[in-house]
DNA sequence: GCAAAAGTGTTAACTTTACACCCATGT
DNA sequence: ACATGGGTGTAAAGTTAACACTTTTGC
């Protein structure tokens, strides 16, 4: 089938996510194949349109839910893309979000109803998307790099229990530079948001690191007496 | 006419302005008052649906066209709200938009499509407005007091040309908090982004300030090299 | 015993903060 | 001559940046 042969829609609504995982020291996006027409066979964000009875926030949360199986995400709303041509079936604008996950606990779905698959691709190595994917992952990219470094987000990537070596790396590979272990060590745990387990990494052929996990609740409290994380 | 009595509309989107201005020392947003159902004569953001043939940036463009009869208005996308049931007439989210306005130099349009009248109000004291657009108008505000420590977008809200106490007040209107002089005027000579005019404050009733203008293009040659500005 | 990463402090450079007086102008 | 805001420097405190070696563990 042509593209200019499918049918318009009516003026409508889409979400479409980001999807950013850490993995193997890489930092990574999970995009879709897409089984049908329009840009049939190309990766894109996963996305979906908006139900007439769902809040939008609650259709980013759908897609979500039906690709990794599960909901405790960090989910934030990223950026409205309307122009008018963005789409060729019709007046679609689409609302795009960005999401952490940690890549672990996350089984994705192997078969959901908008992709013949799903993938993990890292963000050096994203191909050419579908409709203006490409643009909506550049800007969450930035996004994350920018947040990264004003919100403790980062944490929503890594597993319940982290090393800081680990939790360095990945500020490292975001944010595209090395950084002093010594200072970032130090930094990080002067804000008192990392409780210090007593537990140590296993299976490791080195000396085994110490293992934290991030105090939340501690951070909401500091938040609202106008505390500011900046690393 | 009753609101349950009003025509449903099919789902759509809409776009609304949250417009900022800086007079006699005071921050305000431009509001008009609703000559229809629903909520007819309550204040409101200025906004309106989206044509089919126009980007949505573009039709927050128009909006601020008609109201002020001028373009060269900083305008950035805030965030879009998409509940469900945030309108009574039927599934309409709305992209919100930030705008900044050099007060004294837009001449307010008595009477446009949309509204009765437009008025500024102090931020401090701005009535129930219609929708959900009190939610907007303080998503945009705290967007203003974040983004205005870390973007020169001060300028947008002062005349072309203008004092460091201006500056200065501006600041410490929208921050909320009194700043030191001498630190402040070091800080932001410091960025080299201010040039100093041959040329003083008309009509005061004590010694006579140098006038400033804001360096935009210096600005972002500085950006693109990595230059960061933080006050 | 060696390879690999963990863990740990000090100093110099820089940035931020706190603070008070004289100057120019209009009335 | 007085009221009003304009304009200016310094020192102490705090923060950031640069830098290298010892420890633990598995193989």
């Amino acid at each position: 089938m042509e593209i200019n042969e499918l049918p318009k829609l009516h003026s409508d609504f889409s979400v479409d996510c980001v999807i950013f995982g850490f993995d193997k020291g890489e930092l990574k996006i999970l995009l879709i194949e897409r089984a049908e027409e329009p840009f049939k066979n190309f990766m894109a964000l996963p996305g979906n349109f908006v139900y007439d009875n769902e809040d939008i926030d609650g259709a980013a949360g759908r897609i979500l839910r039906e690709l990794t199986s599960l909901s405790d995400i960090y989910l934030e709303q990223l950026y409205t893309f309307g122009e008018v041509n963005r789409h060729p079936q019709g007046r679609i604008i689409t609302v795009a979000y960005f999401a952490l996950i940690k890549v672990k606990k996350h089984i994705l779905n192997p078969q959901v109803a908008f992709a013949r698959k799903a993938e993990w691709y890292s963000v050096a190595d994203v191909p050419a998307l579908a409709f203006d994917h490409s643009k909506i992952f550049e800007k969450a990219y930035k996004r994350l790099q920018s947040k990264i470094r004003y919100q403790p987000i980062g944490f929503e990537l890594l597993p319940e229990k982290f090393t800081l070596s680990q939790l360095q790396q990945l500020y490292e590979v975001i944010l595209e530079k090395p950084i002093d272990k010594r200072n970032f060590r130090k930094k990080i745990l002067s804000f008192g948001l990392l409780v210090e387990l007593d537990e140590k990494q296993k299976n490791v052929s080195h000396r085994a690191a110490k293992l934290y996990k991030f105090n939340k609740s501690r951070y909401n409290n500091l938040k609202k007496m106008g505390f500011s994380f900046e690393l």
